[in-house]
DNA sequence: ACACGGAATGTGTGCGTACACACTGGTTAG
DNA sequence: CTAACCAGTGTGTACGCACACATTCCGTGT
């Protein structure tokens, strides 16, 4: 049985008003009497209203812009997959006359973000997606965005006194949990496991010692206390203190899992292989082409995918139901922790969005 | 930038006819001159036309009606979450005039789905999604909707040569490798592995076989050849035969692994505690609650998620984008074979959609 | 008493398409 | 010779909402 949708128009004739003040009422444009406003409220409030989207859309008919705020995706892999998303985001928006620009800064250097976020600013865009790498460096632009009341949603990294449309990512803490699991199970004497973090500015890099205290929580909590974890700060890949670090590492008899907090697992599974120590397991981050060639080999344990395609979709979506359809969203969409092993990887590279 | 799409006002204009003589041409309605005709299919070669699918459907003003062929929630917590995804796609799709009506039937009694899919095809739907658990029962079915037009998508079962619109689920066999992948991570000694159906009729579930097949292939294809694999069909659940095929199966030392083919793992935890046999491996289906409970207290070591809820979801969806928007589908949205541990079910039980 | 201002309310138009309907000019039947 | 017909063409309106603009109403100041 088909219920026609209550309009403006039916709602106007039972509170007996014009569709203007009912458009008032609905969109809180003020200039309405109490008495009036009553009227349509009460009828609102028994009737189940819903706008008609499509005509919402239609009547609208107003271009918006949306800017992008992302790592370079020339120089990492995982930032490339990012960008991906907010080119298939782009095309499943047009049509409703939003366009997405993407600006992009050099993840490893903080004064790159602050330039492009200033660019970002001046280009006055409807609504930002941003992914903000460097914690502390960011806060102050988001106060900025908040006086403008230019709506901003996250992604990757939370920064949750910003207070954004929504956060899109990955619980890090439980991610850090998850990847000792990974590398514990079915270990019955104790060993020790390494969390390893690959040139990275640590200190604004909240997610990442999420990451390690979850890392770390999950060897704490085991009935048998006697394994040992380990945190190493490594330098840039391929130089001579990076593979000077490793060679301490990997002579380790003891060690049998390493855990890389990024998308990087490669770089170690190419010492790991060098030293030929098959002993140690291997568990690290995301689809990118590097990884998946030592996960199909076996010299990569499990991945944790943090899909980053989907997350700057996710991100783009509300904040384009935010603009065009008003929509309300949840304050974060957490993103499951996806383990990808050699037998279900195939499966997550046939999916549309992985 | 923006750049503003050609309208017929504007086609109309550039052709020297009016916007009637445009839109004929456009839909082949006749009754133009080939003069006329020329003319506005000159325009329409160089300029690109899009129509505004926002403006087409809000004309059209049409309501649809899709029929959801699917076994009753009642008796099965998976379809019942499989129901929760149709009512969460009837709201989200209601504003665009589309009614999803459900139709169940018994999952174990192939009359049962016969009689339902003749009540489906009578209400005359405008399209219909299906659960095809019967698969030879469900052919001829297809067939008829084939003939008459209707459009339908499948979802958990496939039916290659049905050809549906479209297909949403997993992909079996990998499922059933990933299933030993799992059961068999970490082992150094040959063991014993088992795959358990419970109750099911074998012959029509195609998806299930193939599930087996794919897990005896995961270890045939390991080096070491010496780890054995049995099959086992049970009867109902809480029945004598059940407790005795059980017994029969869990008294074997060298069992190490028991992999249960449908959602119905905690009926196998439950006899593992029972029987008090710790170094049995469990891996089994779907976060349902029972198995939820297993899973926090290890003695189900993994599930894999089928996701019945975004299976409806996705397949509502794609079937409602053709009704309304026309678009065309790509044949199958297969999902990710998502596995659930002890540390990352909160995260999927966080995220939106799981 | 009248003009004025501002709040409250009503009306009308555009968005782009689809389709019903009206109109035109030329042919044909009565 | 007029009426009927018909292909070809143009016009107008509905779809439901958003928003600009027009109108009404009432109180206040002069």
């Amino acid at each position: 049985m088909y219920k026609p949708n209550i309009r403006i128009k039916d709602i106007a004739q039972l509170a007996g008003v014009s569709e203007g003040t009912v458009d008032r009422v609905l969109h809180n444009r003020g200039k309405v009497s109490k008495d009036a406003a009553d009227k349509v409220l009460k009828v609102i409030s028994t009737s189940e209203y819903k706008p008609n989207l499509i005509a919402r859309t239609l009547g609208k008919n107003k271009a918006y812009r949306i800017a992008a705020l992302v790592p370079s995706p020339q120089f990492d892999p995982y930032w490339a997959q990012s960008s991906v998303g907010l080119a298939t985001a782009a095309t499943e928006w047009i049509q409703y006359g939003i366009a997405i620009e993407q600006f992009h800064f050099n993840q490893h250097d903080k004064s790159s973000f602050l330039k492009t976020s200033l660019e970002v600013f001046h280009s006055k865009p409807d609504g930002i997606l941003a992914a903000p790498l460097f914690y502390y460096a960011a806060i102050p632009f988001f106060k900025v965005l908040k006086e403008n009341k230019i709506p901003y949603v996250l992604i990757n990294t939370n920064i949750p006194e910003a207070e954004p449309l929504n956060f899109v990512g990955q619980n890090s803490f439980q991610s850090g949990e998850l990847a000792g699991e990974l590398l514990f199970y079915g270990h019955r004497n104790p060993c020790t496991y390494a969390i390893v973090h690959i040139f990275e500015d640590l200190e604004n890099s909240i997610h990442l010692i999420e990451k390690e205290k979850g890392f770390k929580s999950f060897f704490a909590n085991l009935k048998d206390k006697s394994n040992k974890v380990i945190t190493l700060n490594l330098s840039q890949p391929e130089t001579n203190q990076f593979e000077q670090q490793l060679q301490n590492l990997l002579s380790s008899p003891e060690l049998k899992g390493i855990f890389v907090s990024t998308s990087k697992a490669f770089t170690i599974a190419r010492a790991i292989e060098s030293h030929n120590r098959k002993d140690i397991r291997l568990v690290g981050y995301d689809l990118i082409e590097d990884n998946l060639h030592y996960l199909k080999s076996g010299r990569i344990n499990a991945l944790i995918n943090q899909n980053p395609k989907r997350q700057a979709l996710v991100g783009i979506n509300t904040l384009a139901n935010y603009l065009v359809f008003k929509k309300e969203s949840t304050a974060t969409s957490i993103f499951p922790l996806e383990i990808i092993t050699q037998k279900n990887l195939a499966s997550y590279l046939a999916s549309e969005i992985h």
